[in-house]
RNA sequence: GUGGCCGUAGCUCAAUGGUAGAGCCCCAGAUUGUGGUUCUGGUUGUUGCGGGUUCAAGUCCCGUCGGCCACCCCA
C-alpha cells in the first residue's frame, strides 16, 4: 500500500501538525516584523547551476535535483541564500539600503532521513543586506535570540555560539597559507570535534599544533568582543557563548558566523548563519557587489525542543487550543427550526463569529457533547420556545431565554 | 550512499515455533430537549510486502519496502 503513505522524508500536516505549524510560523512572522524585516519570497525550483557553482561543491551531492521537461537542470531549493543573492543582484537598485528581508520556505534535501533531518522541511530566513557594519551582525544575532524567546525559550534551554571567520583567515594568512588552501582548511577547522583529533591534525598537517592550542586558548578578536558587549548592552549576553571553533559548512560565509544549539546538547543545530559579503557579486559576476548577512532556522528541530521544553510546549498547547475554539455552537433540537437556525447562523458568520452546527438530525446530548469538544464558549439552542432562543455558557452552565431579535447583543456580552 | 536495530488494529503496545490480544480513539446505546465524569455494547488486522524452512511462522532464514540509530553531511 504505497501510496497510503508519503514518501520517504516528506510529512502529511494532518490538523494538529498543520496548527503546530501554523504557530511556529505565526511567531517568525510576529519576531521578524518587530525588528522591521519585510516578508519576500523565491521560487521552490532553481537551476541546479545556482548551488552547483556557488555554494560549495559539498552541497550537490545531496540535492533533490532532476531533468526538467525542458531538458533542464533543476534542483528543489537547498537554502535560499543563493536565490536571495540572485534576486537582490538583479533588483537592489530599487530597493533603499540596508534590505533587511525575511522568508518563510519550504527546503529540500535528497539524502536518507533521521530524527530532525528530513528531505522537506520549512525555514525561517532573515537576512541584512547593503550593511558592512558590525551593527547588522549585532542585530542580525539579536533577532535570531528574540525569534526564539518568543517561543518561551530561556538562556537554559539554547545558546548562540559565535566565531568570525576572519579569525581564521587571518591566522591563515599570517602562517603564510596560499589561499586556495583556505577551504579545505576551514572544512578540517569545522569538523573539530566531531572527527577524531588524528584525522584533524592530518588534515592540517604543520598547521595542527597552532591550530590546535588557538582552539584551546579560546582565540580572541577584537570584533568578537565588541559584539559581545553590544549585545550584553541589551541584555543578550546570556543567551551566547563566543566558540571559534564554528566555522560552518558552506564556503560562502566570509565574517562572523553562528550557530544555536540546545543546552542540552540532545538535537541538531537549530539555527544558523553569518556574514556572506562575496556571494552576491559572485552571483552576478562582479556586476552588483553587496555585503550581506543572515541566519536561518528549520521548523524541525525547533518543533523538537518545543516538545522537550515544558514552559514552551505549553506555550504552544495553549495558543493552538485557543486558536481552535469556535465562538458559538448551534444546537437545533427541533428539525423544523432548522431553517430559522441557518437564517441566524448566516448573520453570526458574516458578523465574524466561529458558528457551527449539525449538519443532519442529531440528539440534543450529542449536539452539546460536540459543542463542548469544538470549544464553544456559547451554545444556542432553537426549539419549542421559538420565537425565543435558549442561550448557554458553556463555561458556566448558565442559561437564559432570549428573544431572536435581540440575541446577538446578549451572545456579544457573553463572549467579550 | 554504507553499516546496525526494528516493523502486530487509526494510535501506544502484548502474544515459549502451536487458534492474534489489551488500553486509548472512534461509533451506537443507558426511555421522550443539555456537554466535561461514568457504565454497556460494537467496528478495525492478508502481523509492511514477497519468497523459503517446518506438521505448524507474528516468532526462524533470504529478499524488498518503510522507520530508527550511527557514519556521511549539515541549510
Amino acid at each position: 500500500m504505497i501510496f497510503m503513505q508519503a514518501l520517504p522524508g516528506f510529512r502529511d500536516f494532518l490538523p494538529e501538525d498543520y496548527a503546530k505549524r501554523n504557530y511556529i510560523f505565526a511567531c517568525w512572522r510576529e519576531v521578524a516584523r518587530r525588528y522591521g524585516f519585510v516578508e519576500w519570497e523565491g521560487p521552490p525550483l532553481e537551476s541546479t547551476e545556482l548551488y552547483k557553482k556557488k555554494s560549495g561543491a559539498e552541497i550537490v551531492d545531496q540535492l533533490f535535483n532532476f531533468t526538467d521537461k525542458g531538458e533542464r537542470e533543476v534542483a528543489l531549493r537547498p537554502e535560499l541564500t543563493p536565490t536571495l543573492a540572485r534576486v537582490v543582484a538583479a533588483h537592489e537598485r530599487q530597493f533603499k539600503k540596508p534590505l533587511k528581508w525575511f522568508s518563510l520556505g519550504q527546503f529540500f534535501r535528497y539524502e536518507k532521513q533521521q530524527r530532525g533531518r528530513l528531505r522537506e522541511h520549512f525555514q525561517l530566513n532573515c537576512d541584512i543586506i547593503g550593511e558592512s557594519d558590525l551593527a547588522a551582525d549585532i542585530e542580525l544575532v539579536a533577532l535570531c535570540i528574540d525569534v526564539l524567546r518568543a517561543f518561551g525559550f530561556t538562556e537554559k534551554d539554547f545558546v548562540v555560539r559565535i566565531s568570525d571567520r576572519e579569525f581564521w583567515t587571518d591566522f591563515l594568512h599570517e602562517k603564510n597559507v596560499p589561499a586556495e588552501r583556505w577551504d579545505e582548511l576551514l572544512q578540517a577547522i569545522d569538523k573539530f570535534g566531531r572527527e577524531p583529533r588524528e584525522k584533524t591534525a592530518e588534515k592540517l598537517g604543520d598547521l595542527a599544533e597552532p591550530v590546535f592550542a588557538t582552539l584551546k586558548s579560546g582565540g580572541k578578536s577584537q570584533k568578537l568582543s565588541k559584539l559581545l558587549d553590544a549585545l550584553r548592552g541589551r541584555g543578550l549576553a546570556d543567551f551566547v557563548a563566543i566558540d571559534i571553533g564554528i566555522v560552518r559548512g558552506l564556503a560562502y560565509y566570509t565574517g562572523i558566523v553562528f550557530e544555536v544549539f540546545d543546552r542540552a546538547g540532545k538535537f541538531r543545530a537549530i539555527a544558523g548563519g553569518g556574514r556572506y559579503d562575496n556571494l552576491v557579486a559572485q552571483l552576478s559576476n562582479g556586476t552588483v557587489s553587496m555585503p550581506a548577512l543572515g541566519f536561518a532556522m528549520g521548523d524541525v528541530v525547533l518543533g523538537e525542543l518545543i516538545n522537550e521544553i515544558p514552559l514552551a510546549r505549553e506555550a504552544m498547547e495553549k495558543a493552538i487550543t485557543n486558536d481552535a475554539k469556535i465562538d458559538i455552537y448551534i444546537v437545533i433540537a427541533k428539525e423544523e427550526r432548522r431553517a430559522d437556525a441557518l437564517k441566524q447562523i448566516q448573520h453570526l458568520r458574516d458578523a465574524g463569529y466561529r458558528v457551527d452546527y449539525p449538519l443532519t438530525s442529531e440528539k440534543v446530548g450529542k449536539q452539546f457533547q460536540t459543542a463542548e469538544q469544538l470549544g464553544a464558549r456559547v451554545a444556542v439552542l432553537f426549539g419549542d420556545e421559538w420565537p425565543q432562543l435558549k442561550i448557554k455558557d458553556m463555561t458556566t452552565g448558565e442559561q437564559q431565554l432570549v428573544t431572536k431579535d435581540n440575541f446577538t447583543t446578549r451572545i456579544e456580552s457573553i463572549l467579550r
